[in-house]
DNA sequence: ATTGTTCAAATGTTCGTACATTTGCAAATA
DNA sequence: TATTTGCAAATGTACGAACATTTGAACAAT
């Protein structure tokens, strides 16, 4: 492995570091639980003093990546791959930052007619069209979550708009609609058939599913969101503050 | 404001600034967005070294709390993310509300040795003696949620506690420990057979896992929670403000 | 066998220092 | 007057050093 740093490079130490053992940290025997070199000895490896190396330490301890223990030694932590909530459109980031390359397996727009449940909350009649996005994202080894997404027609949202994008960012830019609140709804029950099968698992497996109800600061409807998650794949964390 | 930090206390420097930063950003004009003192004046002012200092805004910048600017200062976050749930002690009104009887099928105190996960959030050597609460609650027709509660040593919270009162108000006004964040994790899973037999369920039915760690307004571990709900009985609801 | 002691290694805490970079403003300049 | 320059103040980066505390293991004493 490569544990070069480049000290007249405009990145800072610690940010260089950090990167470094992000990736460093990938590999199976780290995640098999084997201790990290020594900070001291580490430190000397980079060329860096043992400060820097904690300002690295520091961060990715922070975010749950590595745990220290005194005594004892600097090792990775357990993983779980948990949806941060606190923030919005931090599914990506989340995988990302574990490491884990994340693909979207289909994304798809069109126009259809609303259901009672959406146009109840829409506060439109029944079977107006709306715009559907249906997403399936996952890592390499296959899909993990199925999503819907139907926006209300206020929005004026185009079934040809460009999805690549944070969808709240697309929101509050393009079509200046901040969301300010999002009620949540979190259920699990069996997969169906039709889950089973756009998740590549067994018909009668536990999914989780999340409905999100999300409002602009003035409390008219924005969005329907609803996702299909595999349950043993997730945990979902929130974060509350009161 | 008194500004004093204790140096030969066992309470790291950094910790002990952390806790007062804390408070001194509650005042108005640094919640109004006023600069706090430079990193050098206040250092010098709490007789410690700027590094020290630095130990203890990297972490409330990294909570979100500080924002600093090179060059310019450091200030007071303007409020965005509020993860705001509103289900805390709302189980029981939520279930009146609805006009479903609910009942306590059992509840249960005794002292028991932490385990390795609650030792880690706690801070505490594995195995050291902590006061677990059971509960099982359901309607008439019989249970739906299985609770497990931990209490951190420092609480003091004894096992003769009337747990009758709703728990956050018994930390609070009882033992003067105010809870003001709390991480939840919810899965979902499979029922064990000890579980499926709490619940009276069959095994392998889904049940919604909900973990939840709580903390004190200096970030100190407070309560330790697990709850498990038969999956077709509920939904986990959850209301967002930005 | 059990208990206590010592030791080395690891992370934790804290200090001092030096220089880099960014910012806003005031003074000098065209 | 408008622009540039320079400076002081603020945070950012980086190093080195010293000592504290915790851990596990080896060893010694009971």
């Amino acid at each position: 492995m490569n544990l070069q740093i480049n000290h007249s490079s405009s990145v800072p130490l610690h940010a260089q570091v950090e990167e470094l053992l992000r990736k460093l940290i990938e590999q199976p025997k780290y995640q098999k639980g084997e201790f990290l070199p020594g900070e001291v000895d580490l430190a000397k490896q980079l060329g860096i003093s043992r400060n820097t190396l904690r300002q690295a330490t520091n961060k990715l301890e922070y975010e749950g990546l590595l745990v220290r223990k005194k005594g004892l030694g600097t090792k990775v932590a357990a993983q779980t791959v948990t949806t941060q909530l606190a923030s919005w459109h931090s599914f990506t980031q989340e995988m990302n930052k574990k490491g884990i390359a994340f693909r979207n397996f289909l994304i798809n727009t069109e126009r259809v007619q609303c259901n009672e449940k959406i146009a109840l909350f829409f506060n439109i009649p029944k079977k107006t069209e709306v715009v559907k996005l249906t997403r399936l994202r996952g890592d390499e080894k296959g899909p993990f979550v199925y999503f819907e997404s139907y926006f209300h027609p206020r929005i004026g949202i185009s079934a040809n708009e460009d999805f690549s994008l944070p969808l709240y960012e697309i929101l509050e830019t393009k079509y200046k609609t901040p969301v300010a609140l999002s009620q949540e709804k979190i259920k699990a029950r069996l997969a169906t058939e039709i889950t089973a099968k756009r998740l590549k698992i067994k018909k009668g497996e536990p999914v989780l599913i999340r409905e999100r109800f999300v409002s602009d600061p003035g409390n008219r409807p924005v969005e329907y969101n609803i996702g299909f998650y595999i349950a043993e794949k997730f945990t979902y964390s929130i974060e509350i503050r009161r």
